[in-house]
DNA sequence: TATTGTTATACTCTATAACTATA
DNA sequence: TATAGTTATAGAGTATAACAATA
């Protein structure tokens, strides 16, 4: 019962130029990714009640393996370091991290793991991991690595993309229907 | 220098019975999946300013040909009436769709695409489509064709996981580091 | 009683801008 | 001057709960 996203046959006459299968990939893929998420974040909020947002800064924490500056953080999330001065203040105020001084610039602050905050990762990063291997485990190594070997050609020609200026406006659009109501 | 997000050779100590492989693919497609959408909002954006979900709920819209009631448009784009409410007031406001009442049901409103709502539409569609030919476009047929099915079997996993009760706590994580600071 | 939609309220995430302190 | 962090402010998105109107 559950399908393939798949575009309509009008498809070719409606999006000129545009490819049905690069369409349909990229509509399953999106899905594909973010139904992980929510599973994800569905077996995740037992833990600690965190946003997805607040999970990431920690396992970033744990993974650097020692107290990291503010901005660093706001680096690795691809966020500003305002965003990160709130979401640390949520997370102190659970009792997940600590500030403390810099020890020689004294413009930063250091952002550090509590016990209580080393739990919640212990606890958070097998479930993720447990989730991929419950969706993915059943895939073949060679079907693993063609998927990553796909995902990464996508990052990588994405992140060229990014660096133009988006394109200008495209050739119109002749009629109706496509992916809309695939749910 | 781009290259596939890959877990340390510890992996396997730190998280006993999770597959590496599985790892892999999963913060690779998510992380393809998240450059995806953000490439097509930053070309998007420029057509109405509108946010992702306003997008969503116009190509709805344009895509069920006619004008529907509220609570069907929170079906399709997964939340509450509530939520869509708000999101209307948004498009309403910026005249892109009306609300206007239901012939013969008078607890339903009926919201309807302006023509300034089906010119956002055409503009928008095309950028979407034109996006996934740029991203995608490149690969053999066989190739999008094994990239569709392995995303469609992941949906349909993850299906069948949503409606399993989330899985109590896992076996405890050994110790640190893994695909942690990829970026 | 159930359904539809709105309002009220609240919370999170995120951003920009102005500001302080420090380098 | 540039960097780090905070505060203030704002806006979007979402949710729950209570409610009114209608079926």
């Amino acid at each position: 019962m559950m399908q393939p996203i798949r575009v309509g046959a009008d498809f070719g006459r409606e999006f000129p130029g545009a490819d049905p299968a690069a369409a349909e990939v990229a509509a399953n893929l999106v899905r594909a990714a973010s139904a992980f998420l929510d599973e994800v974040e569905r077996r995740r909020r037992p833990v600690a009640g965190l946003s997805a947002g607040a999970y990431e800064a920690l396992a970033v924490l744990e993974g650097a393996g020692e107290p990291l500056p503010g901005h660093v953080i706001a680096e690795r999330l691809l966020v500003t370091t305002a965003s990160v001065t709130s979401l640390l203040d949520t997370l102190v105020r659970r009792g997940f991290v600590t500030r403390e001084p810099h020890p020689t610039d004294r413009r930063k602050i250091l952002v550090r793991l509590t016990a209580e905050g080393q739990r919640v990762v212990d606890e958070m990063l097998p479930i993720v991991h447990r989730t991929a291997t419950d969706v993915f485990g059943a895939l073949t190594a060679a079907e693993a690595e063609a998927l990553v070997e796909r995902c990464t050609e996508a990052r990588r020609r994405l992140a060229e993309l990014a660096a133009l200026p988006p394109p200008t406006p495209r050739p119109r659009r002749v009629r109706r229907r496509t992916l809309a109501d695939a749910d």
